[in-house]
DNA sequence: GAATATTTGTAACATTTGTTACATTTTTTC
DNA sequence: GAAAAAATGTAACAAATGTTACAAATATTC
């Protein structure tokens, strides 16, 4: 287990036997859920930071109408709702099932507040944890808030490039499409369009930008 | 000064002879703007807590075509980009403008951990500040990921409401409509839609919900 | 309270995106 | 490497949203 934690970001850094005797100070509690088991439930009040040992879970919510809506996957061994054990909503934003059998740490509160004084480095990893959580939730809300979808793209394009004018792209076009927040064919068109301009070139998942100021302006 | 500061997400909960003694220990700087400049450029890195004193600041990106586009405001006693302290990313990613002229306390973030040892609540404070930053984002993007307009207004309402019948709206269209992504005249349409559908009533500010359970099922 | 600024309601039309469907290409599985 | 599955390209049409403009209502300022 100890091998697990060593690479979460909560214990990173840490040896296996430094996390074995940091935990053999403090209270915590595994468990089990089978697949399709709910983990936890929105609007719970969250009092403990859970961290995957084994398995998936995702982040979904519903509504009244009963449709299902994705938010989000987690596999091990990352933590579930870092942001939620403090501030001021204490409570799960989205129900958590078990894609499939999980394990799972479970540290109240009080526990990781413990382990903050004992071990300065888990205090780092969880600030790190949560600011990097606030980011990647910042940066894709920034991408969301160009209005066209060609600016979106072009702006996913220009950041996803990191200056180099030949990249692969790590996605899909469905999975983009999800995370653009628009449909599949949606996305295929505009893309289309930015290779129609000459703007970009394509084969395959390879993307050569062709003209970086153009993609940038484009859209105004 | 330490009045301000007592008032602030990062020292509320600590008197100001607390404050001050705790300042006492560590390093920090003073630093004042004039109105128009820039406080903070955007890939800079972040390596201070900022927390405003003074007047107030704004976040805005600019695309290579010129254009301006606010992200948001921030004004005093708040503290600027607490999520980019800690975290993979260290660098602005807007640009920080002061809107007048504001007068600034700068923490290295070294003495931001030694605050940290010294002070538990000024951690207790800070988490709960960046996982109170993490939620709201959270909060924002849950609502983007709504595909209609209808739906964005209608889990808007219903979460505004905090389950009363009648409430009273606290933003103006146009601050709703920029909330939202969209235009203001679309959001107006829109909101005449739910009145036309008998979902709503509203009169002024006041917006009463008369069929919960339709708007909520409402645009599926 | 008169003058001014801001907000709201609404309309016509342009543009963008969604929807559905299907053929083609690429990747994965066995 | 053949078969199956997933991903991609594209088209026609429907629906949603943007754009622009203006009048009416409301709030703010002096």
């Amino acid at each position: 287990m100890y091998d697990i934690l060593s690479r979460s970001v909560i214990f990173q850094g840490m040896g296996e036997e430094e996390i074995e005797s940091a935990l053999e100070k403090i209270v915590y509690q595994f468990r089990s859920f089978e697949k399709g088991r709910l983990v936890a439930q929105r609007g719970e009040s969250c009092t403990q930071l859970m961290l995957l040992l084994e398995g998936s879970v995702r982040g979904e919510m519903l509504d009244l109408s009963g449709n299902v809506m994705k938010i989000e996957d987690i596999s091990a061994p990352r933590p579930l709702a870092v942001a939620f054990v403090f501030g001021k909503d204490n409570v799960y934003p989205v129900n958590i099932t078990a894609n499939e059998r999980v394990r799972i740490l479970s540290f109240p509160k009080a526990s990781l507040i413990s382990l903050f004084r004992s071990e300065p480095r888990v205090l780092e990893n969880f600030l790190n944890a949560v600011s990097g959580r606030a980011q990647f939730l910042g940066s894709r809300l920034h991408i969301l808030s160009f209005k066209t979808l060609r600016k979106k793209l072009a702006y996913f394009l220009v950041q996803q490039s990191g200056g180099r004018n030949r990249f692969r792209m790590s996605v899909t076009q469905r999975e983009l499409a999800e995370y653009l927040g628009v449909e599949r064919p949606s996305l295929a068109r505009t893309l289309a369009e930015l290779k129609d301009l000459g703007l970009i070139w394509t084969e395959g998942k390879m993307v050569e930008i062709i003209d970086r100021e153009g993609l940038q302006i484009t859209g105004q």
